[in-house]
DNA sequence: GCTATCGGGG
DNA sequence: CCCCGATAGC
């Protein structure tokens, strides 16, 4: 028992450039210890580092052009940063790894799998293997790991807003729900379903559908899941829907987990 | 003597769309009988007319893909309207005319002319001569003609920021001034010119160029030309520089004449 | 710089 | 619907 509060949350921000001062107020206004955001859309050397500088937030990050990209922000700075999984393809953009206050932040964004029977389906399925053979490797369920991004997936019928039509998508399809069931079988709690068995909780809304957010035509995609030690010292974990109503927004709104530790 | 007071600008909007709110609030504040604008870049099925219907401005245009287009918006509605040359190449998105309150305005986009020695220099300096040829089969320099718009051309040396260097650009090149001297010569008078000797008075700045609206680097573009009768009837000529400092401005300002008709 | 368009991706 | 990047004109 240290007593250390510690607040977490993800957020996919849909290119980083384009979202920089809902990311900056969103940090300032809510201070928390760490923000793993996924999609940052920029390549390392155009990282707009300065901007987090300015309101004192360290950070570790990989991107390329276009599409992908993952950055952790700390108010500590982030140690053991690893970039990617240990063999080929890393996929570099997709996996960040650091420690931050003695927890192991694992921050993704899992691939999105196109169609079922593509190819990218196959290797989307294939990744949360991949996950789970880096957990073996690296990690005990016993030690305080949190995983968080966008997963890529609806857990439950609970977090899509037609369960039944939506079983062939890639997001809700049931070889997803095996493969990530597998990797949580491996010792990790859903945080967020721990706090809140709510159904109708998205952080996700399609914008290519008209009016998804007025009616909450959603999907839960963006997870926070832990260990169970550290599970056990979650005191709060919920969805802030407001970035989500800001003039330019991400389709994604951010969730945030809060740790007695 | 009618006692009519008329107030007549001119304005390079780069994007009616994109201006939009610029562009009605100007009017809504400035009040002007007729706004004649240039380079809308809005075909004619996308041309936003409900924003004026709902400040009470009536309005003509004639627009095409990305580049171009012009508009007249004015109070009272316009009649005889003409779009473009009489001959082709038409060019009716760079030459609109119309008559208001027995005011025959003509509002032209002047192409730009690429450079020296271009095809498009050569084809600039041909559009003042069928601008000439246009004035001469259906006006009389006895009417009262207003020529307005984005001319493309800085008239005086007081009109450009460096008229040294800038004697090799397609907007100071002394062929240019000749093209417009011919039509001056049919009878009009700068307006501008006639209320203000002032050198420094610019309606453009080069977006290209670092703060070239802060240190002033401009060009006066946009002119409003009367036949004599008219300019006799002139008040006040002004550019209002407003415009220039709105949030994302157009790189050129509105240009305005009063007249007491 | 600032438009706009187009094509690729989600 | 909204991103990016490329291209073209001014």
């Amino acid at each position: 028992m240290n007593g250390k509060k510690m607040k977490i949350a993800s957020f996919n921000v849909n290119s980083l450039r384009a979202r920089l001062p809902i990311v900056t107020n969103w940090l300032v206004e809510n201070q928390p210890d760490v923000l793993c955001v996924q999609e940052t859309k920029v390549q390392d050397h155009d990282f707009p580092g300065q901007a987090f500088d300015e309101i004192n937030y360290k950070y570790v990050f990989k991107g390329q052009k276009i599409y992908n990209g993952v950055a952790i922000f700390s108010k500590e700075k982030p140690e053991n940063v690893r970039y990617g999984f240990d063999k080929e393809p890393k996929d570099e953009p997709r996996l960040i790894t650091a420690q931050i206050h003695g927890v192991t932040i694992v921050n993704t964004y899992v691939p999105q799998g196109n169609m079922p029977e593509s190819e990218q389906f196959e290797y989307k399925l294939n990744w949360f293997d991949r996950l789970l053979n880096f957990f073996d490797s690296h990690f005990e369920p016993t030690d305080f790991i949190i995983w968080v991004g966008d997963l890529n997936i609806a857990p439950e019928p609970i977090d899509v807003y037609d369960p039944v039509s939506l079983l062939v998508h890639v997001c809700f399809h049931p070889d997803v729900h095996k493969a990530l069931q597998k990797v949580m079988n491996w010792g990790l709690v859903d945080v967020f379903r721990k706090h809140c068995k709510e159904a109708g909780q998205y952080s996700f809304w399609d914008y290519r559908m008209r009016n998804t957010f007025k009616n909450n035509l959603g999907w839960r995609l963006d997870h926070i899941m832990a260990t169970k030690p550290l599970a056990d010292k979650s005191s709060a974990c919920y969805i802030d829907k407001k970035p989500r109503q800001a003039e330019r927004p991400s389709d994604h709104t951010p969730v945030i987990a809060e740790f007695d530790l």
